[in-house]
DNA sequence: GCCGAAAAAGCACGATCGTTCAATATCTTG
DNA sequence: CAAGATATTGAACGATCGTGCTTTTTCGGC
């Protein structure tokens, strides 16, 4: 890797953290010059514009996102199996981000939903690729037989992502503490009234 | 109302709209003042510091969630009629939002979560206000026995918000047609694993 | 209609924003 | 080691930010 590579890395590395506390759009030039050490110019040079910059951040958070939660979970057996991996991988995801401000994906949605570019266009494909691959990971369970064979799989991907809308909601903004023991109650809540053969 | 006070909540109104496009953060002095016609400094004297003209926003936010959706659900019969009301009008209050960014205390909170400061205790605050007002209402639905007394309100409250959370992101970020959908199948699932006699 | 008060405008400040460009330092390779 | 490529710096740009003044305009009660 050359010197320029490395570099550029380590920026965008600081750059994760820095933006997932102040946002995409929060994220400085001169802040994070004066965070990395380097100058102004000289950081802006790998980039040519703050949008190449967000893009790439965007880009490096997602690789982050499916080394640490999509490649493992998917070791696990097909099924519920998985998809409790899957879930639980979320909740370490987010632990990855303590100290700082958050998975930098839904810190940044609010701030882009009607800011129409390339940024947002990254971050809608980032969400739809998470989303199919839940879809992917509930029609495993129908095949497997543990879910009803009438279950809505996208139905049960979009309460997958509300759940966890609703535990960053309810852990950074509200600091509730039982935050995580809700949210784990309604993925559970979630699972039983998908399975085929319900425990009662 | 005196002049004074008129204006003032003629920008407060303005700054309710572009707020929640931009944000409370990207919510600009100047900006405003070209949108609304008047003098940076003319419009800056009614405020005296940004951060009071964003607290006037979440204000008038509050008392216009309030009138729209608090209020006229809270003259549905108590029990589950009300919480379909509280449901419902959510939907509205997020309509009366198109064609601009979407309900602020949403947009803002991802944004403010770890800023510490007088906005963020506002919008805590607004969020727990809103959240104890649906565990009050499910407990009423327990009281008249619709829900199982053995029912955990605060998780019934907890799952409401998160469903509106997923339907934000759903239908903003992801301009999903089956966003409303999507909702409304998640609550109805909600609502009958609460009830006290399902239907079968 | 006058006059004190309140509201709005005008102007300027220092800071910071993203960005450009020429000059310098550092790497990489022959 | 030399030399060409690459990386980094420093200074500056126009714009915009939030905010503090003083001055002018407008309002409201007598």
């Amino acid at each position: 890797m050359s010197k320029g590579e490395q570099t550029r890395s380590a920026i965008v590395a600081q750059s994760l953290d820095l933006a997932s506390v102040v946002g995409l759009n929060g994220l400085s030039i001169g802040a994070l010059a004066e965070h990395t050490g380097m100058s102004k110019s000289g950081l802006f040079a790998h980039f040519g514009s703050k949008e190449a910059l967000q893009l790439a951040v965007l880009d490096a958070a997602e690789e982050r996102f499916v080394e640490m939660v999509v490649k493992p979970a998917s070791k696990a057996p097909r099924g519920v199996a998985r998809i409790r991996e899957m879930f639980e991988r979320g909740f370490e995801w987010e632990r990855s981000w303590a100290g700082t401000g958050g998975c930098v994906f839904n810190a940044s949605a609010p701030e882009f939903d009607d800011q129409p570019g390339a940024v947002r266009d990254r971050l809608v494909r980032a969400q739809r690729d998470w989303r199919e691959t839940l879809v992917r990971v509930a029609r495993g369970a129908v095949q497997t037989g543990e879910f009803r064979p009438d279950l809505d799989c996208e139905q049960f991907a979009y309460e997958v992502k509300a759940i966890n809308l609703g535990y960053i909601h309810s852990s950074r903004l509200m600091r509730d503490p039982k935050a995580e023991a809700h949210a784990r109650a309604a993925f559970e809540r979630l699972i039983q009234t998908s399975l085929a053969h319900p425990l009662h």
